[in-house]
DNA sequence: TGACAAATGCAACCGAGTTGCATTAGAATG
DNA sequence: CATTCTAATGCAACTCGGTTGCATTTGTCA
């Protein structure tokens, strides 16, 4: 049984927006870009919102090294690589060695229903190249 | 040139107990168990300590999916993985896998000083068992 | 239309972590 | 030993992400 939705105008605006942004976002930069288009809502209620979509598969929710959850539309399972220096977030894909890995680890500790959780850190491009100087 | 400590009873308490504990520990872990050993220190002490022993590389930290950053002696690159019900940490070692990933990543993205953060999670032996019933 | 539950807003709170400032106490020097 | 310099400590106040309880609004369905 699904969980139900009722169609309100924050409730909306939530999933489309996810939709429209490239990769995770915070609670708070999600109610920034909501405000700015002209849709205010209480944390509390985005908090909640979020919440939901989560329990029912279709946002994705991650803890990233900052400290901060932030939210994104359910894909594929993948992974982010964070800039250390722009804090720019980009999806990528890594092997599966993980899943390998993941039953191993498994069978030998004796632990089930195993996951993982991913991030890369590192320096873009962009914050590479002598844009200074 | 090394990071000047000098030699005080907290400063030297926080090293010998993270020697003796098995696994990551929260700051509030941590003060709970020295002031069970008889030294009472100040949170924010122990904050301003621990970061001086980790860029000191003496001491690694880690934030888990939880929110809260732990602490532990540092030894040789390694993972954990974390009991989904009773919060047990156990270290693993993974495979070279990931430092090939890395690398592959460095180069497909144009990142470089790439570093990654790995944690499992599973349901341990022990939570597994029909202890109850 | 009426009723019930979901959704929202608000205030107050929690807990990890930080900051500024005054005080205490190692360590080095004469 | 006395002096001096600064690391270490304690404290209060604060920040910020996130949560909770409660009253109010509003969507949905009979």
């Amino acid at each position: 049984m699904a969980i139900f939705f009722r169609k309100t105008t924050i409730n909306q605006s939530v999933l489309r927006l996810l939709d429209q942004v490239p990769g995770p976002v915070s609670e708070t930069a999600l109610r920034q870009q909501l405000g700015a288009a002209g849709v205010m809502a209480h944390k509390t209620t985005l908090y909640r919102q979020l919440e939901k979509l989560v329990e029912a598969g279709k946002v994705e929710q991650s803890r990233f090294a900052d400290g901060v959850t932030r939210y994104e539309r359910k894909k594929a399972h993948h992974h982010h690589i964070i800039c250390r220096s722009c804090q720019r977030i980009e999806d990528i894909e890594v092997g599966a060695h993980l899943q390998t890995e993941e039953r191993r680890i498994a069978r030998r500790a004796g632990f089930h229903s195993v996951s993982h959780a991913l991030e890369f850190y590192g320096i873009c491009p962009n914050c590479t190249s002598p844009l200074s100087a």
